[in-house]
This record gives structure tokens, sequence and C-alpha cells, in this order.
DNA sequence: CCTGTTTTCTGGAATGAGTCAAGAAAACCG
DNA sequence: CGGTTTTCTTGACTCATTCCAGAAAACAGG
């Protein structure tokens, strides 16, 4: 699954060091968008051989950092990572299957919902999560994913 | 920090039996709404004495499904829970110290995003979370909690 | 292109939230 | 009061993620 994306230009552009690992990861998350920590190891290892774990977790930190990579962490799951870092979009996520899919933000709503009564706070993101079913597991019996 | 809450009458009508350990969970839950597993045992274990952690886990989960109590999971965080379950409201939540505040959503704006492109999916809940800092960690050198 | 400095990667152990399973103990029904 | 069903206890276990110390690689300067 080669791709015409070139991880190295960001990665220096950003000043981070050019390696093996991150280029690989980078790929991989920008192939692969909403993959989990373990998925990313294994579409790295298969591309680049062997890699430890922990360099994994340690590029995802530093993509993330830098704001080349950006992480979700939906109710019941492990982190899933992007490289849609530019706009602002939200997701959509299924209770059954676990599947995530973007959804476009229409421009002027961004964060239609104005923390009236904010307490104080200095509110800087606007986060939305939709809950529901993929189409698959809709017409499916109930699987339970009790969350 | 006794509350004229009752527990019992609301597992009831739940048609949840009544013991010991889920009144002083859902008590506890009620009287400091955002807590963690973690704090919500040290409470139960404060008011009724020795509870197993697992009890604590199970109450929890069968209060959650009964929607007694609401799970929320801010990325970076564990487990929270609270009480307020009637009405629909999201959360301000610090990115320094981790506290999290309600924030009504005014009524008509319910699912004010609504997934335009919803990939076929059934959607049933939109949940959104403010992210920013609180007025006391506005104030002081930035912690950087990096998440 | 070679060397020194800095950053990153390896390997292995550890942490910590949460789960599983089997039996003992309570609740509730009548 | 039993009998049934649900819940709680105990203790082992999983799994994502982190910590640590040393080896290796990347880059800057000569």
């Amino acid at each position: 699954m080669r791709s015409a994306f070139e991880a190295e230009p960001l990665l220096r552009a950003a000043a981070l060091r050019v390696t093996r690992p991150r280029v690989a990861v980078l790929t991989a998350v920008h192939d692969h968008p909403h993959a989990d920590t373990d998925s990313i190891v294994r579409r790295v290892r298969a591309a680049i051989g062997d890699v430890s774990t922990q360099a994994v977790y340690d590029v995802l930190r530093a993509l993330t950092a830098a704001r080349l990579v950006r992480c979700i962490e939906p109710a019941g799951s492990v982190a899933r990572y992007e490289t849609r870092v530019a706009d602002h979009h939200d997701h959509l996520v299924c209770r059954s299957c676990g599947d995530i899919v973007d959804v476009d933000r229409a421009a002027g709503e961004a964060p239609c919902l104005t923390a009236t009564g904010d307490h104080g706070f200095t509110v800087d993101e606007a986060e939305v999560v939709f809950w529901g079913l993929c189409p698959a597991c809709a017409r499916l019996p109930p699987v339970d994913r009790n969350r």
C-alpha cells in the first residue's frame, strides 16, 4: 500500500530528526487514519522490520507534540491517531464495532456551543463526538459492547 | 458531608436490589460529581467500611446500565462518574489539573452539529467536551500535563 | 567525511486501571 | 422462614502504557 505521501519533509519542517521509525509511523498513520497503537506497531514492523514498541510510543508522542498527528481517545477505546490536523473536524464512533469516521464541521459553526457559564475557564477547543451505529452494525443483532 | 439525597428509592425504581455498597456508591457519586473510581472506592469505604474494589466496579457498571449514573472518560483521564443524567449537559475539562465542570447545553441547540455526511451512521448522541484551563491553572506557570 | 553532542531507539521490567472466575453471602419473593 | 437469584469477596490476570539505563543513530562543525 505505497502512498505518494512524503513524511520526511513534514518531519524536517517540524524540526524533528528524520529516522526510519518516524517516517514509518507517520506514513502508517497517514495511510490508516484512526488506527490504534498496536496496529500502527504492526504496520511499522511490516514496513521496516523490527522496531521496539517503546519507539512507536515515543514517536507518536513526538509527532503529537509537533502537531503532525492528532491523538483521539473515544471513551472505552484505546488511543488512536490521525494525520488530519489542519482542519477542525469531528468524529462519528460506532458503539458496536468501534469504527470511527470523520465528519466535517461546517465552517461557521465551530464552537457553536459557546460555553455559557464557563466557570472562568479559558476554553481553547470544543471536541465533538457523535455516538451511534455504523451501517453494518445497525442491521446486525445488537452485540452489546456495553459502553 | 451527609446529604438529604436518598439512594434507596432510586435503586428500587430502577429495579435494582438495594445493598449497602450500592447505596454508598450512588451517594458518593451524587455528592462528588466527576469523581474517579479510586476516590469513589475510598469514599465508600469511609462510609460503610470494607468493600471490595470489584464490588465498586460492578456497582458502577450496574448503575450505569440502569442510567442512574453516567460515565465520562475525557481523553487522558480515567473513568469518572456523575448522577446528573436527566438533562443533557456537556463538560469543561482543565488541561492542567483535569478538573471537570458541567456546562448546560442551551435547550434548542442539542445536536446543533448535525452530522452532515453521516456515512450512514445512526447517531443517537452528540457528546461535547470543551478543553481549556480552569481559573486556578490559568494563572499558574504551565504545568504541562502533555496531553 | 569524520567527530562530538544530542536525541532517539532497544530491551526489559514495572505500573495501574480494569476484568475474569468461582464460591460465599445477601436480597427479595412468596 | 426457606428457595432463588443476584451481588460481593478474593485473588489471579490482562493489557495499554510508562520508566529506566545503556546502545545506536542523526545532525552540526570542522
